[in-house]
DNA sequence: CGAATCTTTGAATCCTCTCAAGTCTTGTGG
DNA sequence: CCACAAGACTTGAGAGGATTCAAAGATTCG
């Protein structure tokens, strides 16, 4: 579905996501917009499906709108790890294209569906050229984005199990929040698994806790209401 | 000590240093060059000096040339953990410049003794505004940095404690191996203790195998020798 | 040389993993 | 719309690794 044929241009959502999440286009002026703006494409994505594969040529970005996209690691042994976890406003693929589409960092799996902006980049590059302050906003939007994650990943992989897997579930009921929802979109439990290294039977365990204690409650496929500060409480290890 | 008394301008070192580890000034003119040099500082720091504190507004960046530095972050329970280190051609207190003087991560500690280029943050600002491409060239290679430490502690907070210890032993060694020399520094053993989210204890366990392997001789104080084939089986979960 | 700090070592405990056998979901095809 | 197969999840028990607490032994640096 082209961008052309959403009436993009002007698009409030469009705007607002681009504009609000990367900081990035505000200098430009509406001609470049117009540029821009044309050869995105919106697309929807079924659960599972690839936005890009581990080392092979880049030729995208990908702006994620809805759902959650992982980034996964296959390492020299064969091991795969997840590396980062992708939401509403974040940005996929981008060390492709700062490094001249050498090829993708990790692989990008959408987990339950999601909707994304795809971007070529050949145009990030043309843009990129045309206007210098552009690639340095995009810069330090990316630092600071690779610079969090990083941070995230680390909680993830240390402390105890149940500590890990309240983290996840805080990052998780993060995100949702700021989209007014309270519920989360459910890793699954391997999934969460890869995440924190942590063999996924240990994983049920923790989280049939966390049912009967009342901090999740099941609310659909895929879906689950949370209790914040149970969560919280968790992880600071406070009474609740 | 000033540049201007080292005989900065054109001295061969410093060229090396920056343009090799940085490949960011190629495209400056000299005279370009010598408004940079001449208000960078080279300084010797002792061991457990203070390049910078955590949350402090920033004010320079550092440029590594010998030693080892840690980057250690205190967390809002109190907790400090070693987040990244840093060792020869590194930069240090990027992020704190990309985001105008805002304040540092980490505090970077000085662990036996460094020799450091301190670069003040207004020069570097009016380098970037000069010069456009400076600040990409700087951002690929801090992306670059950041991604690969990112990956490396990771490394260092999964698998068994023998295989933490002997990745941090590796990565220490692959630094020195760059510099020619067959020593490590060494870190204390709360030093990896902090890097790896280990007990001390148990690094001091696992040290003693490593030891009484002959995988680790003490060669000096804080120095050892390291038996590279050894420590990488040790990794790869290969015979020796 | 001596105080402070860092390291070693032991023993008991606790946590997490592994293996193994079920149960529950989800999505597909009749 | 239901039934079934494949995959996901749960739960138990035993083994092993890592932590903790405690006390003694090295190092380093002034």
């Amino acid at each position: 579905m082209k961008c052309a044929d959403m009436e993009w241009l002007g698009h409030p959502d469009c705007l607002d996501c681009i504009v609000r999440y990367n900081a990035v286009l505000a200098e430009l002026d509406l001609a470049s917009y117009e540029t821009l703006l044309r050869s995105i494409t919106k697309e929807h994505l079924p659960a599972k499906s690839l936005l890009y594969v581990q080392n092979q040529p880049s030729s995208d970005l990908f702006v994620i709108r809805e759902g959650v996209i992982k980034l996964e690691e296959t390492k020299a042994d064969g091991s795969v790890r997840i590396v980062r976890l992708l939401q509403s406003g974040d940005v996929a693929g981008l060390e492709a294209c700062i490094d001249n589409g050498q090829g993708y960092d990790q692989s990008a799996i959408v987990l339950h569906g999601a909707n994304v902006c795809k971007i070529p980049y050949r145009l990030f590059d043309k843009l990129a050229k045309e206007n210098s302050s552009f690639i340095n906003n995009i810069m330090k939007t990316w630092y600071k984005q690779l610079n969090a994650s990083g941070r995230v990943i680390i909680e993830f992989s240390t402390g105890s199990v149940r500590d890990r897997v309240a983290r996840v579930l805080l990052y998780q009921a993060e995100a949702s929040r700021k989209r007014g929802s309270a519920e989360i979109e459910m890793l699954s439990i391997k999934d969460i698994s890869a995440l924190t290294s942590v063999a996924y039977e240990s994983i049920s365990r923790v989280m049939a806790d966390f049912k009967r204690d009342g901090l999740l409650v099941k609310s659909g496929p895929y879906r689950m209401k949370y209790k914040w500060a149970g969560l919280n409480a968790l992880v600071n290890h406070q009474a609740v």
